[in-house]
DNA sequence: GTCTCTGCAAAGTTTTTGCATGCAA
DNA sequence: TTGCATGCAAAAACTTTGCAGAGAC
C-alpha cells in the first residue's frame, strides 16, 4: 500500500528544506539546486527533485505551479496567496487580503461543473517594486518616442 | 517596432483557432495538434506552438499557465475561473460563482508586498465527476483495508 | 513581388527515471 | 542487515528556434 514507506532523514532531504525555509523567494528546483549545493556540493539535480516532491507529498512544503514555465517551492505553508509579477517573474507573498473571503464554502457544485471542490488558489499578477522603479525611470525618457 | 506586422490569416492558423473553440476540454498544444491535423495532415507542432502564442498575444484566446505542467488553452476569453481535477488533470470551467466577488479591487498594496497589482485569477481544485464516481466504486471494497 | 508563415528538424528547458552504490535506522 | 536514498547520466516531456521554401496579400 502507498504511504507506508519509512521515510529516512538523510543530509541531502535536511538541507533542501532548510534552505527552501530560509528563502521567502519561492526558488525553482534549480535555484534551490545551487543553494543546496553550497552545504553539500555533491548533490544532484535529481535528488533535489526527489526530495522536492517527497516534501510536497508529505505536504512540508508547497509547490507552486501557477506562477509560470517552471514550478517553484514555498517553505512556507501557512495560508496565503502569491503575486507574480509579469515582468521579472518574481513570486511574493499576499496575506490577510481585505475584502476576500477569509474562506470560501461551496456547496453549490451545479455552477463547478459537478466538480468536488477541494480547494482554490488565488494567483495574482502584477509589476513588483523593482520593475516598477525601473517603469518609472523609463516613463521619464519614453515621452518622446510615444508620438 | 514591434506590433507592426501584417498578420496573415493562414489555413493553419484558423484551424487551431476554430478547433480550440470547438473543444471545451482546455486541450494542451499537443491535443490540439492531434486535433488539428484531421484538417491538415501535414500541420506541424511548431506552427500550432507559433500560433497559440500570436492568438494568446492578440488576446484571442487564454493561455492557462496554472493547470499543471504544461500550458493548456481556452477559446473562451469571456470572464471565467478554472477547477482542475487532481486526479486526471481535467479542466472545467467555473462561472457566475455566488459568494464571489465578482471584481476585486484592490487599492492597499500594503499587504501586498509593494506589487502594483494588474489583475488575478481564482483556480480551484477538486475532482472531476468521473474520478469521483471512480472513487465512489472504489470505496465500497475499501472498508476492509482500512482497519 | 514582398514579407510573413510553414514544415521539418535540431536544440533548449525542465523534469523524470534506471541503475549500482551508499547509508540511515 | 534492510531497503530507501543518492549520484550520475540518459531519457522523457514540453517548448522554442533556424532555415529554406511556400503562400497570403
Amino acid at each position: 500500500m502507498a504511504g507506508t514507506f519509512q521515510r529516512r532523514n538523510t543530509p541531502q532531504r535536511k538541507v533542501v528544506l532548510d534552505e527552501l525555509r530560509k528563502l521567502t523567494s519561492h526558488p525553482t528546483a534549480v535555484e534551490l539546486y545551487e543553494f543546496a549545493r553550497r552545504q553539500l556540493p555533491k548533490i544532484s539535480l535529481g535528488t533535489v527533485y526527489r526530495n522536492l516532491e517527497i516534501l510536497t507529498l508529505e505536504g512540508t512544503i508547497r509547490r507552486l505551479d501557477s506562477v509560470g514555465a517552471e514550478a517553484r517551492f514555498d517553505g512556507d505553508i501557512t495560508e496565503h496567496h502569491h503575486v507574480r509579477c509579469v515582468r521579472c517573474g518574481a513570486v511574493g507573498d499576499v496575506r490577510g487580503l481585505p475584502g476576500l473571503p477569509g474562506e470560501m464554502t461551496v456547496t453549490d457544485t451545479s455552477q463547478l461543473g459537478g466538480y468536488e471542490i477541494l480547494g482554490y488558489r488565488l494567483q495574482f499578477e502584477g509589476i513588483c517594486p523593482l520593475c516598477r522603479d525601473a517603469q518609472d525611470a523609463a516613463d521619464g525618457n519614453a515621452d518622446a518616442e510615444a508620438g
